[in-house]
DNA sequence: TCGTTTATGGTAACCGGTGTCAATAAGTCT
DNA sequence: AGACTTATTGACACCGGTTACCATAAACGA
């Protein structure tokens, strides 16, 4: 293990620099009423010592600290990952650090644990991912606790200084009406969760796109998963086994449009000849099966650079921006219909 | 934004109580020298109060503080992920919290991201993940900085305080082995970077069991990659294009192995009839693509958590697992070689 | 020449916990 | 009963930074 020597104070560079605490506290704070010659010198003691500020005793006098947390319930690491990088990148440089919390969105406890790691850590801030970024009560608790939050969501959570979001819905619709103006009229949906504003939005996208071609969604073309591999996997099964078949199936991530191009394949069905798939997120896994999935591109990472932003800088959090674009991204799993 | 109310502070809860912050202390504690009766007294008051103890003044006083690092420079989002889970699994309950860092392991800067992230936040303990954590330099400056640290790996890194591994030559044996006993002997070989400890390790099982069997790996039907989906598909095509074409090709990671069916179907080749492919690491990708992935899964929530086990108990570090067995699990990709 | 302003740096208290050690009360032993 | 333990608690300094406020010296104006 070896050597424990403890490392260097401010106290030590006081001495060693023969001045006071206080101004080794306003080399480090950029004090501006400092003689430069004071400075350098300090500056260079610091540099010989290879000091280096506690944060802890820094978060104490100061009453406040630099961690921002994110918390999330999100079966899709890809974007999970996504997003700590996105957050990262934002607190490249500047003395934050992120702490990452997974939550249980079913648990009774999850007030509870969200609260528990606020306070136990004192953060800074938070990030909250979908779907748990959706429950209201979340952002409630946070203000009661003085916890700066940002929500990531996928329509209207709550005012700009705390979200971020996309615009699902329109995104959907373009894409969707594209596939019916390519000669499909008979259009299947996996649907995300019941309860799930993104899963509702993405819907409402897909409806809406349907109805302004006089077309409609049947019942039986629809089936609901929770946005794993396994739950769109059983949903395909089941709108596949609708006859007629749908020559397109709409599925709201890109995880279950994955399931659903598994199940086709497995029953011999040849994508996109037989069947379009449109999935949604575009994350890896979309560009990676065999045909590439045609999707939607939701920027989720800089939506998460964006968070961060407005979480460190919170005078400044509107300067950041809240409303993003998500596009379709075209590949090989949608095809123009051929009767 | 709301009420900004101080939170209590042991000060708060020692007048309240009617004791010294002292024994208030010895309650947080646990400290066994105490009167039931005070102790009583004093658990009702910080009931009363929501009083939970400021990690950063605790973190002072102690000389230590609660967070435990991860680091990784792992193009592999879902290994990444899941060792998240599994460190924060043996850190329910405790105080410590989960930071994490990815860093560029190309980076000149890499040793002085490393010493930055741990001096900064005075990190506790950190993880390091492949293949950052081949690099001995990084324990070096572990040890140097007096910061606990456990390496993950697929051979030997260090000493079992400071390492979880997986023998991941032993099942690329055996696994290979079990594709020659099928008829396969033309096998090709989708290796990971060139300097990568794991990328060694798989390539030493596969030519250990060709070995076995007289066979050997052409040169020709060996290509690398770097990990990542890209760089497996270049390599597939090379391999792919040899006459006579490989029966079988073993990828060193599921990512890779992915990207191999992938270019395998674009060329319209029938997996498993015409081609047998087994990847390494048995991530969700794997299962989810079609066919279903033959693959050697590596235990790395397990892992995971035994790392953070020994980080936040360096006394008994000892006592949590170091060495875990990886093995083979079939799916649909891989079958007998009909000649 | 002297008072006044403007730089600059020091002192002390504080942030919210912890360790050390001494003080007090109660019980035990001879 | 008096001395000796033992159990329980508190006083106080300290961790490594910060802010509030004061002191000193140099520069300036009258």
């Amino acid at each position: 293990m070896a050597n424990r020597e403890p490392k260097p104070t401010i106290n030590d560079v006081a001495r060693l620099a023969g001045v006071s605490k206080k101004t080794v506290s306003r080399v480090i704070n950029n004090s501006p009423l400092l003689n430069d010659a004071t400075r350098d010198k300090v500056t260079a003691v610091i540099r010989d010592l290879g000091y280096v500020p506690n944060p802890q005793a820094r978060a104490l006098a100061l009453r406040r600290n630099f961690l921002i947390g994110l918390i999330h319930d999100n079966p899709n690491a890809q974007m999970v990952l996504s997003v700590q990088e996105g957050m990262l990148d934002a607190m490249k440089g500047t003395e934050f650090a992120l702490v990452v919390r997974p939550v249980d969105r079913k648990s009774p406890q999850l007030f509870d644990d969200i609260r528990h790691f606020i306070e136990q850590q004192r953060l800074y801030g938070i990030y909250v991912l979908p779907p748990v970024s959706e429950n209201d009560e979340v952002a409630r608790l946070c203000a009661e606790l003085g916890c700066r939050y940002v929500r990531m969501g996928s329509a209207r959570l709550d005012d700009e200084e705390h979200l971020v979001e996309s615009n699902d819905r329109e995104a959907v619709r373009e894409a969707v009406d594209k596939l019916i103006r390519d000669g499909h009229t008979r259009i299947g949906h996996v649907a995300g969760p019941d309860g799930f504003r993104s899963a509702r939005e993405r819907e409402a996208g897909l409806r809406e796109a349907l109805l302004a071609h006089g077309l409609s969604l049947p019942d039986e073309l629809r089936a609901s998963g929770n946005y794993t591999f396994e739950s769109g996997y059983a949903a395909a099964k089941q709108v596949l086994s609708q006859n007629p078949r749908p020559s397109a199936i709409f599925a709201a991530n890109d995880e279950m449009a994955a399931a659903v191009l598994h199940a086709a394949l497995e029953q011999g069905l040849e994508v996109p000849r037989q069947l379009s798939i449109l999935g949604f997120d575009d994350t890896p896994i979309g560009a990676h099966i065999w045909p590439p999935l045609s999707t939607v591109r939701w920027p989720i990472r800089a939506m998460a650079r964006s968070a961060a932003f407005k979480l460190i800088q919170p005078d400044r959090a509107a300067e950041h921006k809240s409303f993003f674009r998500s596009e379709l991204v075209e590949r090989a799993s949608t095809a123009p219909f051929k009767g």
